[in-house]
This record gives structure tokens, C-alpha cells and sequence, in this order.
DNA sequence: TTGACAAGACACCATTTGGTGTCATATTGT
DNA sequence: ACAATATGACACCAAATGGTGTCTTGTCAA
């Protein structure tokens, strides 16, 4: 799990294992791997591998403390994936909700 | 291609080709399947695959027409990826736009 | 009526994905 | 010093993914 890959976001959030991870971590704080470990009916080895991909789609951070690697939310990427969505807003909100998110920008 | 799984949203939208299959099919026309093919570096086969995923997903609705398959886009699951979305959107944005996106609510 | 076109159905394939288990190594607490 | 903890690094595996090509069937147009 050594090399870097390039990730993209989309893929990162396809899977619910990591969905789940993005909202454990959402609360600022950061979380070892064991701690994470515990909410999931899966080894360590798989929740670590799903770190990875958040990792190499930058949507967390990790940090060697003591013995244990702790984990935080970075959740700019998502950013994008909200822009892409914006574009299909107006099919599901009224047209004035639509104009009043773009008068926002 | 016949049996129609169940298929997460997050899924469907993962792929970029499927992403640009929803943007062409994004104005409200529905187009067959020889008229979406040429936008793709891939054969007929495998954009009708990713069809088929988007229509487990219920992103898109087809319709028979003389020798034609007509798809048609159907937002409205993407609607439950930018509610997930909007749980983080606090973390780009001040506070004061978040909250009008609430009180739309 | 015959030929071209549109698409479905299917077999096939390489690579990726999402899990497992095991071994090695660094760190901590007693 | 030593045992327990936390994790990395691998090797391994079954199933899913994202392509391909081919054959068949239904439809349209000359």
C-alpha cells in the first residue's frame, strides 16, 4: 500500500464502508484506525485498505502518533462532486429555490 | 442484460463515462442508443452496459421506438447524493449560507 | 422482398475491488 | 526485559467491473 495513486472522489464515495468512515471522521476530530475498526463488521486490514482510498482521493489525512496512525477528514473534494450536482438541481428544486443558490455564488 | 438488480446511486455516478452519458442526456430530450454511441471511445456494447447500470439505478427510463431504444434521464436519485452532500457543505462554506440552505428547507 | 440499420443477448477476457490471513516492526506499559 | 498493542506490508482469493466480439432478431426503406 505503498504507492500514491491518484483517486478519483467519485470513486472514493461509492463504497458505503467509506461513506461511513467520511461521517465518523466528519466530527474534527481524528480517529486512530483502531477505534474506526470497531463500527465495521470487517477486518483491520480492509478498514485500513478503505483509508487508503480516501487517502488517494485526499478526502483524509494521516499522522504517526506513538504507535498509532490517526486519521482526519479533509472534505474539500466533495466540494466537486456538490458542483456537479448543482448543475442538476433544477430538476428537483422550484426554479426561484435554484436561482436564489446561484444569486449565493 | 435482463435481470434488473437494485443499484446505489454512488454506484452509477462513480464512472465518468456514466457521468457524461447523465450530462448528454441531461436536456430533457431522450436519445437512442446509436445517437449517444459516437460521444464514447468504446463500442456500442459496453455504453449500452453502462446504460443498463444507470437504469438500475433508476437515473435513466428507455422506451421502445420502431428499431430504437430511447433513454431518457430521470434526476431524481441524485437528489439523495446531495443530501448526504449537504451534511459536509458546512465545512466549505460560512456558516451564514448554510443556514439559508436550511431554512429553504 | 431484400438489405441495411439498431439493439439485445451472450460468451469471453484482463484488471480492479473488497475481503481474508499472516508475518514483521515499532511503541508502550509493567 | 518482555509482553501486549497498533500498524504496515504482503500474498492470496472470489466476485465485480469495464471492455471486447459475434450472433440473432426486429424494423425500416428502396
Amino acid at each position: 500500500m505503498n504507492q500514491t495513486r491518484e483517486r478519483d472522489v467519485y470513486e472514493a464515495i461509492a463504497d458505503p464502508t467509506r461513506r461511513e468512515l467520511i461521517h465518523l471522521l466528519s466530527d474534527e476530530e481524528e480517529f486512530p484506525l483502531h477505534a474506526l475498526m470497531g463500527h465495521f463488521p470487517m477486518g483491520r486490514t480492509a478498514v485500513s485498505k478503505h483509508l487508503t482510498v480516501l487517502k488517494e482521493a485526499k478526502l483524509v489525512s494521516d499522522r504517526r502518533v506513538g504507535r498509532e496512525t490517526r486519521y482526519r477528514l479533509n472534505p474539500a473534494p466533495l466540494k466537486q462532486v456538490q458542483d456537479w450536482l448543482s448543475y442538476y438541481e433544477k430538476f428537483w428544486q422550484g426554479k426561484i429555490a435554484t436561482l436564489n443558490r446561484l444569486l449565493e455564488e
